[in-house]
DNA sequence: CGAATTTGACCTGCGC
DNA sequence: GCGCAGGTCAAATTCG
């Protein structure tokens, strides 16, 4: 549950910014000092664990047990704003697409991603700046509990694709 | 043939 | 209470 900074290591030497909102990135606050902007942890609200719920009406009678434990349960998202022509980034681990969505203030949509390991609730979602075409924000949800399933050599292929992508 | 993606429907929270 | 916006599921489809 610590940092999440082994995945890009080349870009979370940035300073963390203070704690900005996605709401900012959608075009009020721009400050786009870099190419890469790391947003600190916000608290987010979170319904349950897994948050299965089954919108089933046949045997959905549920007498309205709903477990809580009292305590708020935040969840840690880290939002990565990068400069690149493809939405999705590899950072090594599988991502099954589970959702797409249009956002209010951007043209493009929002896609919805879920680790496929088992047991990992690792949720991703990738936006796109409607300013700017070139501006991709990828959020992180949870933390991974597994390996990498690809080597570490391919993750330098990746960076190199970055700035590649980011240099034009 | 299996796994991943697509896409519409559905649910929930929030504001008015 | 209703409507909007965001988030998720699940059946069908496509791709390897």
């Amino acid at each position: 549950m610590e940092n999440y900074q082994t995945y890009f290591p080349a870009v979370c030497t940035s300073s963390s910014t203070s704690s900005a909102s996605l709401d900012m990135l959608q075009g009020n606050n721009n400050k786009s000092s870099g190419f890469l902007e790391l947003l600190s942890e916000m608290d987010v609200p979170v319904p349950a664990a897994t948050g299965l719920n089954v919108n089933n009406s046949t045997s959905s009678s549920n007498s309205g047990n709903k477990k809580k434990g009292g305590k708020k349960v935040r969840k840690p998202r880290y939002a990565f704003q990068t400069r690149s022509q493809v939405d999705i980034l590899d950072d090594g681990y599988r991502w099954r697409k589970y959702g797409q969505k249009a956002v209010k203030n951007n043209k493009f949509p929002r896609s919805y991603y879920r680790c496929t390991h088992q047991g990992c609730n690792v949720k991703k979602q990738v936006q796109r700046l409607t300013k700017d075409e070139g501006v991709v924000v990828t959020t992180y949800e949870g933390m991974h509990s597994h390996p990498i399933e690809k080597s570490t050599d391919n993750f330098e292929h990746i960076l190199s694709q970055m700035q590649i992508y980011t240099s034009y």
